[in-house]
DNA sequence: ATTATCTATAGATCTATAGATAATGC
DNA sequence: ATTATCTATAGATCTATAGATAATGC
Protein backbone atom coordinates (compact mmCIF):
# COMPACT_ATOMS: atom_id res chain seq x y z
CA UNK A 1 0.00 0.00 0.00
CA UNK A 2 2.87 2.77 1.01
CA UNK A 3 4.90 3.43 -1.71
CA UNK A 4 7.43 6.11 -1.76
CA UNK A 5 6.91 8.67 1.02
CA UNK A 6 4.86 11.25 -0.21
CA UNK A 7 6.63 14.70 -0.25
CA UNK A 8 5.57 18.37 1.17
CA UNK A 9 4.24 19.34 -2.19
CA UNK A 10 2.36 16.03 -2.72
CA UNK A 11 1.02 16.01 0.67
CA UNK A 12 -0.01 19.63 0.57
CA UNK A 13 -2.20 18.76 -2.93
CA UNK A 14 -3.41 15.55 -1.15
CA UNK A 15 -4.90 17.78 1.45
CA UNK A 16 -6.68 20.03 -0.85
CA UNK A 17 -8.18 17.11 -3.14
CA UNK A 18 -9.23 15.47 0.32
CA UNK A 19 -10.73 19.11 1.23
CA UNK A 20 -13.12 19.18 -1.73
CA UNK A 21 -13.86 15.33 -1.44
CA UNK A 22 -15.20 16.25 1.94
CA UNK A 23 -16.88 19.36 0.86
CA UNK A 24 -18.43 17.10 -1.80
CA UNK A 25 -19.65 14.55 0.41
CA UNK A 26 -20.62 16.98 2.47
CA UNK A 27 -22.91 19.10 0.26
CA UNK A 28 -24.24 15.83 -1.07
CA UNK A 29 -25.28 13.86 2.45
CA UNK A 30 -27.10 17.39 3.54
CA UNK A 31 -29.05 17.59 -0.26
CA UNK A 32 -28.88 15.06 -1.96
CA UNK A 33 -27.11 16.62 -4.97
CA UNK A 34 -24.21 18.60 -6.13
CA UNK A 35 -26.93 21.09 -7.63
CA UNK A 36 -24.31 23.95 -6.09
CA UNK A 37 -21.88 26.41 -8.03
CA UNK A 38 -18.39 25.26 -7.91
CA UNK A 39 -17.80 28.73 -5.82
CA UNK A 40 -20.14 27.32 -3.01
CA UNK A 41 -17.80 23.58 -3.13
CA UNK A 42 -14.52 25.84 -2.86
CA UNK A 43 -15.69 27.91 -0.20
CA UNK A 44 -16.87 24.53 1.90
CA UNK A 45 -13.71 23.07 1.42
CA UNK A 46 -12.12 26.68 2.26
CA UNK A 47 -9.86 26.29 -0.79
CA UNK A 48 -9.47 28.80 -3.48
CA UNK A 49 -11.46 28.74 -6.20
CA UNK A 50 -9.12 27.89 -9.12
CA UNK A 51 -7.72 24.97 -7.62
CA UNK A 52 -10.88 22.86 -8.09
CA UNK A 53 -9.60 22.90 -11.76
CA UNK A 54 -6.52 21.29 -10.75
CA UNK A 55 -8.08 18.82 -9.56
CA UNK A 56 -11.43 17.73 -11.28
CA UNK A 57 -12.17 18.73 -14.70
CA UNK A 58 -16.32 18.80 -13.46
CA UNK A 59 -18.41 18.59 -10.38
CA UNK A 60 -19.54 14.82 -11.88
CA UNK A 61 -16.40 13.99 -11.41
CA UNK A 62 -15.23 15.43 -7.92
CA UNK A 63 -19.20 13.60 -7.51
CA UNK A 64 -17.56 10.45 -8.77
CA UNK A 65 -14.23 10.05 -6.54
CA UNK A 66 -16.07 11.36 -3.25
CA UNK A 67 -18.42 8.07 -3.92
CA UNK A 68 -15.94 5.78 -4.74
CA UNK A 69 -14.02 7.76 -1.47
CA UNK A 70 -16.88 7.06 0.74
CA UNK A 71 -17.24 3.45 -0.63
CA UNK A 72 -13.69 2.27 -0.03
CA UNK A 73 -12.88 3.59 3.00
CA UNK A 74 -16.19 1.92 4.07
CA UNK A 75 -15.01 -1.65 2.71
CA UNK A 76 -11.79 -1.49 4.01
CA UNK A 77 -12.59 -0.61 7.49
CA UNK A 78 -15.40 -3.81 7.78
CA UNK A 79 -12.87 -6.32 6.35
CA UNK A 80 -10.43 -5.03 9.01
CA UNK A 81 -12.84 -5.37 11.82
CA UNK A 82 -14.08 -8.47 10.75
CA UNK A 83 -11.06 -10.65 9.79
CA UNK A 84 -11.17 -12.02 12.75
CA UNK A 85 -14.94 -14.27 12.44
CA UNK A 86 -15.09 -17.49 10.86
CA UNK A 87 -18.37 -18.15 10.39
CA UNK A 88 -19.39 -16.75 7.23
CA UNK A 89 -23.42 -16.27 8.28
CA UNK A 90 -22.08 -14.06 11.09
CA UNK A 91 -19.19 -12.64 9.02
CA UNK A 92 -22.28 -11.14 6.58
CA UNK A 93 -24.45 -10.40 9.64
CA UNK A 94 -22.11 -8.64 11.35
CA UNK A 95 -21.08 -6.55 8.17
CA UNK A 96 -24.81 -5.84 7.59
CA UNK A 97 -25.65 -4.74 11.01
CA UNK A 98 -22.18 -2.25 10.80
CA UNK A 99 -23.15 -0.74 7.90
CA UNK A 100 -26.77 -0.11 9.21
CA UNK A 101 -25.16 1.54 12.06
CA UNK A 102 -23.16 3.80 9.74
CA UNK A 103 -25.93 6.31 9.85
CA UNK A 104 -25.47 6.96 13.44
CA UNK A 105 -21.37 6.35 13.68
CA UNK A 106 -20.55 8.00 10.47
CA UNK A 107 -23.83 9.54 9.16
CA UNK A 108 -21.99 11.51 6.00
CA UNK A 109 -20.31 8.34 4.59
CA UNK A 110 -23.78 6.87 5.20
CA UNK A 111 -25.73 9.28 3.31
CA UNK A 112 -22.91 9.66 0.63
CA UNK A 113 -23.84 5.78 0.14
CA UNK A 114 -27.27 6.04 0.38
CA UNK A 115 -27.35 8.79 -2.31
CA UNK A 116 -24.73 7.67 -3.98
CA UNK A 117 -27.07 6.98 -7.38
CA UNK A 118 -27.20 3.18 -5.76
CA UNK A 119 -23.75 2.73 -5.86
CA UNK A 120 -23.58 0.77 -3.14
CA UNK A 121 -25.83 -2.47 -4.66
CA UNK A 122 -23.53 -2.24 -8.03
CA UNK A 123 -20.39 -0.77 -7.74
CA UNK A 124 -17.87 -3.36 -8.77
CA UNK A 125 -15.66 -2.51 -6.13
CA UNK A 126 -16.20 -1.13 -2.19
CA UNK A 127 -19.19 -2.77 -0.45
CA UNK A 128 -20.93 -4.95 -2.96
CA UNK A 129 -18.26 -7.77 -4.12
CA UNK A 130 -17.47 -8.14 -0.25
CA UNK A 131 -20.99 -8.57 0.15
CA UNK A 132 -21.25 -11.55 -2.40
CA UNK A 133 -18.44 -13.22 -1.49
CA UNK A 134 -19.77 -13.58 2.03
CA UNK A 135 -23.18 -15.19 0.67
CA UNK A 136 -21.31 -17.63 -1.66
CA UNK A 137 -19.45 -18.52 1.82
CA UNK A 138 -22.52 -18.81 3.56
CA UNK A 139 -24.20 -20.87 0.33
CA UNK A 140 -21.34 -23.33 0.04
CA UNK A 141 -20.69 -23.77 3.92
CA UNK A 142 -24.89 -24.40 3.77
CA UNK A 143 -26.19 -21.92 5.82
CA UNK A 144 -27.85 -20.17 3.49
CA UNK A 145 -30.13 -20.78 0.39
CA UNK A 146 -30.98 -19.28 -2.17
CA UNK A 147 -32.45 -19.99 -5.96
CA UNK A 148 -30.76 -17.02 -7.30
CA UNK A 149 -27.42 -14.98 -5.77
CA UNK A 150 -27.83 -11.96 -8.18
CA UNK A 151 -31.37 -11.57 -7.16
CA UNK A 152 -30.09 -12.29 -3.43
CA UNK A 153 -27.57 -9.40 -3.34
CA UNK A 154 -30.02 -7.11 -5.06
CA UNK A 155 -32.41 -7.93 -2.14
CA UNK A 156 -29.68 -7.51 0.53
CA UNK A 157 -28.68 -4.28 -0.50
CA UNK A 158 -32.29 -2.92 -0.90
CA UNK A 159 -32.87 -3.75 2.14
CA UNK A 160 -30.31 -1.84 4.00
CA UNK A 161 -30.46 0.68 2.25
CA UNK A 162 -33.99 1.38 2.55
CA UNK A 163 -34.17 0.55 6.28
CA UNK A 164 -30.87 3.25 6.32
CA UNK A 165 -33.08 5.50 5.05
CA UNK A 166 -35.68 4.65 7.43
CA UNK A 167 -33.79 5.47 10.06
CA UNK A 168 -31.96 8.67 8.51
CA UNK A 169 -35.90 10.10 8.19
CA UNK A 170 -36.94 8.87 11.73
CA UNK A 171 -34.67 9.92 14.10
CA UNK A 172 -37.27 8.61 17.23
CA UNK A 173 -36.57 5.17 16.17
CA UNK A 174 -33.46 3.44 18.01
CA UNK A 175 -31.08 2.63 15.19
CA UNK A 176 -29.75 -0.64 16.48
CA UNK A 177 -32.90 -2.15 16.96
CA UNK A 178 -34.36 -1.35 13.41
CA UNK A 179 -31.07 -2.37 11.92
CA UNK A 180 -30.82 -5.66 13.40
CA UNK A 181 -34.87 -6.50 12.70
CA UNK A 182 -33.71 -5.82 8.49
CA UNK A 183 -30.73 -8.03 9.11
CA UNK A 184 -32.93 -10.65 11.10
CA UNK A 185 -35.51 -10.64 7.73
CA UNK A 186 -32.87 -11.22 5.63
CA UNK A 187 -31.25 -14.40 7.25
CA UNK A 188 -35.08 -15.32 7.25
CA UNK A 189 -35.33 -14.54 3.70
CA UNK A 190 -32.09 -17.14 2.86
CA UNK A 191 -33.53 -19.88 5.15
CA UNK A 192 -31.82 -19.37 8.41
CA UNK A 193 -34.19 -21.34 11.10
CA UNK A 194 -35.63 -18.64 13.09
CA UNK A 195 -34.03 -19.40 16.53
CA UNK A 196 -30.46 -19.51 14.65
CA UNK A 197 -31.32 -16.12 12.96
CA UNK A 198 -32.10 -14.71 16.23
CA UNK A 199 -28.72 -15.89 17.78
CA UNK A 200 -26.99 -14.38 14.73
CA UNK A 201 -28.12 -10.71 15.08
CA UNK A 202 -27.74 -10.10 18.89
CA UNK A 203 -24.01 -11.49 19.03
CA UNK A 204 -21.88 -8.65 20.14
CA UNK A 205 -20.50 -6.23 17.97
CA UNK A 206 -16.67 -6.15 17.35
CA UNK A 207 -15.30 -3.73 19.37
CA UNK A 208 -14.70 -1.20 16.91
CA UNK A 209 -12.55 2.45 16.22
CA UNK A 210 -13.39 4.56 13.55
CA UNK A 211 -10.89 5.38 11.41
CA UNK A 212 -10.01 8.91 12.37
CA UNK A 213 -9.94 10.04 8.65
CA UNK A 214 -10.09 8.41 5.37
CA UNK A 215 -7.51 8.64 2.66
CA UNK B 1 -63.93 12.02 -9.66
CA UNK B 2 -65.02 13.90 -12.33
CA UNK B 3 -66.48 17.41 -11.47
CA UNK B 4 -67.52 20.06 -13.99
CA UNK B 5 -66.73 18.81 -17.72
CA UNK B 6 -63.66 20.87 -18.75
CA UNK B 7 -63.67 23.27 -21.30
CA UNK B 8 -62.01 23.67 -23.85
CA UNK B 9 -59.52 26.16 -22.15
CA UNK B 10 -59.27 24.21 -19.47
CA UNK B 11 -58.28 21.00 -21.48
CA UNK B 12 -55.67 23.19 -23.25
CA UNK B 13 -54.00 24.25 -19.91
CA UNK B 14 -54.06 20.43 -19.09
CA UNK B 15 -52.50 19.57 -22.00
CA UNK B 16 -49.60 21.96 -22.12
CA UNK B 17 -49.17 20.70 -18.33
CA UNK B 18 -49.03 17.21 -19.18
CA UNK B 19 -46.63 17.38 -21.83
CA UNK B 20 -43.99 19.33 -19.16
CA UNK B 21 -44.87 16.81 -17.04
CA UNK B 22 -44.35 13.82 -19.25
CA UNK B 23 -41.03 15.76 -20.55
CA UNK B 24 -40.24 15.66 -16.81
CA UNK B 25 -40.28 12.63 -16.87
CA UNK B 26 -38.93 11.48 -20.02
CA UNK B 27 -35.79 13.88 -18.87
CA UNK B 28 -35.71 12.46 -15.43
CA UNK B 29 -35.82 8.50 -16.45
CA UNK B 30 -33.11 9.04 -19.11
CA UNK B 31 -30.41 10.74 -17.13
CA UNK B 32 -31.93 10.31 -13.39
CA UNK B 33 -31.79 13.60 -12.63
CA UNK B 34 -33.47 17.42 -13.99
CA UNK B 35 -29.85 19.22 -14.35
CA UNK B 36 -31.20 20.35 -18.05
CA UNK B 37 -31.62 23.60 -18.72
CA UNK B 38 -35.92 24.72 -18.46
CA UNK B 39 -35.09 25.89 -22.42
CA UNK B 40 -34.55 21.98 -23.17
CA UNK B 41 -37.52 20.83 -20.62
CA UNK B 42 -39.95 23.17 -22.77
CA UNK B 43 -38.86 22.00 -26.30
CA UNK B 44 -38.71 18.45 -25.45
CA UNK B 45 -42.28 19.17 -24.17
CA UNK B 46 -42.80 21.21 -27.55
CA UNK B 47 -44.06 24.10 -25.45
CA UNK B 48 -43.38 27.90 -25.69
CA UNK B 49 -40.47 28.57 -22.99
CA UNK B 50 -42.51 31.25 -21.33
CA UNK B 51 -45.38 28.63 -20.40
CA UNK B 52 -43.24 27.14 -17.92
CA UNK B 53 -44.01 29.63 -15.52
CA UNK B 54 -47.85 29.30 -16.22
CA UNK B 55 -47.50 26.22 -14.67
CA UNK B 56 -44.78 25.38 -12.66
CA UNK B 57 -42.62 28.05 -10.53
CA UNK B 58 -39.25 26.40 -10.52
CA UNK B 59 -37.43 23.02 -11.90
CA UNK B 60 -38.21 21.16 -8.22
CA UNK B 61 -41.87 22.39 -8.58
CA UNK B 62 -42.05 20.28 -11.67
CA UNK B 63 -39.81 17.23 -10.93
CA UNK B 64 -42.18 16.88 -7.88
CA UNK B 65 -45.35 17.02 -9.68
CA UNK B 66 -44.27 14.51 -12.46
CA UNK B 67 -42.61 11.77 -9.30
CA UNK B 68 -46.28 12.41 -8.05
CA UNK B 69 -48.00 11.71 -10.87
CA UNK B 70 -46.12 8.51 -11.44
CA UNK B 71 -47.10 7.39 -8.35
CA UNK B 72 -50.60 8.05 -8.65
CA UNK B 73 -51.07 6.55 -12.01
CA UNK B 74 -49.38 3.37 -10.91
CA UNK B 75 -51.39 2.69 -7.72
CA UNK B 76 -54.52 3.68 -9.11
CA UNK B 77 -53.56 1.16 -12.00
CA UNK B 78 -53.00 -1.45 -9.52
CA UNK B 79 -56.21 -0.70 -7.01
CA UNK B 80 -57.69 -1.39 -10.41
CA UNK B 81 -56.36 -4.66 -11.63
CA UNK B 82 -56.16 -6.17 -8.69
CA UNK B 83 -60.18 -5.10 -7.20
CA UNK B 84 -61.10 -9.30 -7.70
CA UNK B 85 -58.38 -11.05 -5.97
CA UNK B 86 -59.13 -12.17 -2.31
CA UNK B 87 -56.37 -13.82 -0.43
CA UNK B 88 -54.39 -11.17 1.23
CA UNK B 89 -50.72 -12.76 0.47
CA UNK B 90 -51.75 -12.95 -3.53
CA UNK B 91 -52.74 -9.35 -3.44
CA UNK B 92 -49.70 -8.38 -1.97
CA UNK B 93 -47.48 -11.00 -4.38
CA UNK B 94 -49.22 -10.15 -6.80
CA UNK B 95 -48.87 -6.00 -6.69
CA UNK B 96 -45.20 -6.69 -6.05
CA UNK B 97 -44.95 -8.95 -9.20
CA UNK B 98 -46.66 -6.40 -11.57
CA UNK B 99 -44.82 -3.48 -10.27
CA UNK B 100 -41.20 -5.13 -10.98
CA UNK B 101 -42.88 -5.72 -14.60
CA UNK B 102 -43.09 -1.98 -14.58
CA UNK B 103 -39.15 -1.64 -16.08
CA UNK B 104 -40.77 -3.82 -19.15
CA UNK B 105 -44.13 -2.46 -19.80
CA UNK B 106 -43.96 1.11 -19.11
CA UNK B 107 -40.11 2.15 -18.49
CA UNK B 108 -40.58 5.70 -17.98
CA UNK B 109 -42.62 5.34 -15.08
CA UNK B 110 -40.51 2.92 -13.67
CA UNK B 111 -37.33 4.79 -13.80
CA UNK B 112 -38.74 7.84 -12.41
CA UNK B 113 -40.26 5.99 -9.62
CA UNK B 114 -37.00 4.50 -9.12
CA UNK B 115 -34.90 8.04 -9.25
CA UNK B 116 -38.03 9.49 -7.55
CA UNK B 117 -35.81 10.15 -4.20
CA UNK B 118 -36.90 6.86 -2.77
CA UNK B 119 -40.39 7.91 -3.24
CA UNK B 120 -41.64 4.72 -3.71
CA UNK B 121 -40.72 3.76 -0.23
CA UNK B 122 -41.32 7.01 1.88
CA UNK B 123 -44.10 8.84 0.14
CA UNK B 124 -47.47 8.97 2.03
CA UNK B 125 -49.49 8.15 -0.71
CA UNK B 126 -49.36 5.99 -3.92
CA UNK B 127 -47.92 2.68 -3.87
CA UNK B 128 -46.60 2.95 -0.19
CA UNK B 129 -49.10 2.57 2.23
CA UNK B 130 -51.23 -0.01 0.06
CA UNK B 131 -48.41 -2.45 0.42
CA UNK B 132 -48.28 -1.82 4.21
CA UNK B 133 -52.61 -2.43 4.22
CA UNK B 134 -51.68 -5.39 2.17
CA UNK B 135 -48.71 -6.62 4.40
CA UNK B 136 -51.50 -5.46 7.53
CA UNK B 137 -53.99 -8.00 5.93
CA UNK B 138 -52.28 -10.85 5.78
CA UNK B 139 -50.50 -10.83 8.71
CA UNK B 140 -54.00 -10.34 10.41
CA UNK B 141 -55.36 -13.46 8.05
CA UNK B 142 -51.93 -15.23 9.61
CA UNK B 143 -50.50 -15.41 6.61
CA UNK B 144 -47.38 -13.68 6.88
CA UNK B 145 -45.32 -13.40 10.54
CA UNK B 146 -42.82 -10.26 10.86
CA UNK B 147 -41.18 -8.53 13.85
CA UNK B 148 -41.75 -4.55 13.05
CA UNK B 149 -43.71 -4.13 10.18
CA UNK B 150 -42.01 -0.46 9.50
CA UNK B 151 -38.62 -2.45 9.11
CA UNK B 152 -40.63 -5.20 7.03
CA UNK B 153 -42.15 -2.06 4.39
CA UNK B 154 -38.54 -1.34 4.16
CA UNK B 155 -37.35 -4.04 3.35
CA UNK B 156 -40.18 -4.80 0.33
CA UNK B 157 -39.59 -1.44 -1.16
CA UNK B 158 -35.88 -2.07 -0.89
CA UNK B 159 -36.10 -5.40 -2.24
CA UNK B 160 -38.57 -4.47 -5.34
CA UNK B 161 -36.60 -1.42 -5.94
CA UNK B 162 -33.17 -3.01 -6.02
CA UNK B 163 -34.39 -5.50 -8.09
CA UNK B 164 -35.75 -3.13 -10.25
CA UNK B 165 -32.55 -1.48 -10.88
CA UNK B 166 -30.98 -5.16 -11.55
CA UNK B 167 -33.37 -5.42 -14.18
CA UNK B 168 -32.79 -2.18 -15.81
CA UNK B 169 -28.73 -2.44 -15.70
CA UNK B 170 -28.59 -6.13 -17.10
CA UNK B 171 -31.06 -6.43 -19.72
CA UNK B 172 -30.20 -9.96 -20.40
CA UNK B 173 -32.02 -11.09 -17.55
CA UNK B 174 -35.57 -11.71 -18.14
CA UNK B 175 -37.36 -9.65 -16.55
CA UNK B 176 -40.26 -11.85 -15.33
CA UNK B 177 -37.52 -14.31 -13.56
CA UNK B 178 -35.99 -12.53 -11.53
CA UNK B 179 -38.95 -10.00 -10.67
CA UNK B 180 -40.66 -13.15 -9.35
CA UNK B 181 -37.53 -14.68 -7.61
CA UNK B 182 -37.79 -11.35 -5.57
CA UNK B 183 -41.09 -11.66 -4.47
CA UNK B 184 -40.28 -15.70 -3.56
CA UNK B 185 -37.28 -13.89 -1.25
CA UNK B 186 -39.93 -11.70 0.18
CA UNK B 187 -42.43 -14.19 0.89
CA UNK B 188 -40.28 -16.27 2.66
CA UNK B 189 -38.72 -13.50 4.60
CA UNK B 190 -42.92 -13.28 5.76
CA UNK B 191 -42.34 -16.77 7.04
CA UNK B 192 -44.65 -18.19 4.27
CA UNK B 193 -43.56 -21.72 3.94
CA UNK B 194 -41.68 -22.76 0.35
CA UNK B 195 -44.22 -24.68 -1.55
CA UNK B 196 -46.82 -22.22 -0.53
CA UNK B 197 -44.24 -19.18 -1.35
CA UNK B 198 -43.90 -20.71 -4.87
CA UNK B 199 -46.82 -21.49 -6.23
CA UNK B 200 -48.11 -17.82 -5.17
CA UNK B 201 -45.15 -16.55 -7.23
CA UNK B 202 -45.97 -18.98 -10.14
CA UNK B 203 -49.85 -17.60 -10.47
CA UNK B 204 -51.30 -16.81 -13.65
CA UNK B 205 -51.09 -12.84 -13.65
CA UNK B 206 -54.40 -10.45 -13.72
CA UNK B 207 -55.03 -9.84 -17.88
CA UNK B 208 -53.59 -6.19 -17.68
CA UNK B 209 -54.14 -3.54 -19.94
CA UNK B 210 -52.25 -0.73 -19.34
CA UNK B 211 -53.92 2.72 -18.93
CA UNK B 212 -53.96 4.30 -22.40
CA UNK B 213 -52.97 7.86 -20.56
CA UNK B 214 -52.46 8.86 -17.54
CA UNK B 215 -53.76 11.95 -16.25
C1' DA C 1 13.23 26.86 -10.63
C1' DT C 2 9.16 24.42 -10.24
C1' DT C 3 4.61 23.50 -8.95
C1' DA C 4 0.22 24.45 -6.64
C1' DT C 5 -2.89 27.75 -5.10
C1' DC C 6 -5.35 31.95 -5.46
C1' DT C 7 -7.62 36.25 -7.64
C1' DA C 8 -9.89 38.41 -11.25
C1' DT C 9 -12.53 38.28 -15.36
C1' DA C 10 -14.41 37.23 -20.12
C1' DG C 11 -17.79 34.69 -22.24
C1' DA C 12 -21.44 31.63 -21.98
C1' DT C 13 -25.23 30.13 -20.00
C1' DC C 14 -29.77 30.32 -17.55
C1' DT C 15 -33.76 32.34 -15.14
C1' DA C 16 -37.60 35.18 -14.71
C1' DT C 17 -40.33 38.72 -16.61
C1' DA C 18 -42.53 42.00 -19.81
C1' DG C 19 -45.00 42.61 -23.81
C1' DA C 20 -46.97 40.60 -28.14
C1' DT C 21 -49.70 37.07 -30.24
C1' DA C 22 -53.11 33.55 -30.52
C1' DA C 23 -57.05 30.93 -28.81
C1' DT C 24 -61.38 30.72 -26.29
C1' DG C 25 -65.98 32.37 -24.34
C1' DC C 26 -69.84 35.21 -24.76
C1' DA D 1 -62.91 40.60 -23.32
C1' DT D 2 -60.36 37.26 -21.16
C1' DT D 3 -56.87 33.96 -20.59
C1' DA D 4 -53.00 31.10 -22.08
C1' DT D 5 -49.15 30.72 -24.90
C1' DC D 6 -45.19 32.44 -27.16
C1' DT D 7 -41.04 35.60 -28.25
C1' DA D 8 -37.49 38.47 -26.88
C1' DT D 9 -34.42 40.24 -23.48
C1' DA D 10 -32.32 42.21 -19.10
C1' DG D 11 -29.93 40.83 -15.26
C1' DA D 12 -27.92 37.37 -12.66
C1' DT D 13 -25.47 33.56 -12.31
C1' DC D 14 -21.73 30.14 -13.35
C1' DT D 15 -17.79 28.05 -15.72
C1' DA D 16 -13.28 27.90 -17.31
C1' DT D 17 -9.06 30.19 -17.97
C1' DA D 18 -5.20 33.47 -17.69
C1' DG D 19 -1.99 35.62 -14.93
C1' DA D 20 -0.29 36.69 -10.19
C1' DT D 21 1.12 35.01 -5.77
C1' DA D 22 2.81 31.74 -2.51
C1' DA D 23 4.98 27.40 -1.16
C1' DT D 24 8.33 23.78 -1.97
C1' DG D 25 12.75 21.54 -3.65
C1' DC D 26 17.46 21.92 -4.65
Amino acid sequence: MSEQPPSRGERRKLRTRSALIEAAQEIYAERGDLEVSIQQITETADVGFGSFYNHFSSKAELLDAAVAQALESHAAWLDNVLSGVDDPAEVFATSMRLTGRLIRTRPRIARVLLSGRGALLTASYGHAPHARRDIESAIDAGRFVTDDIEVALACVAGCLIATMHLCDADPKATVDAVVDSAVLNVLLMFGVPNAEARRIVALPLPAVEQPARAT
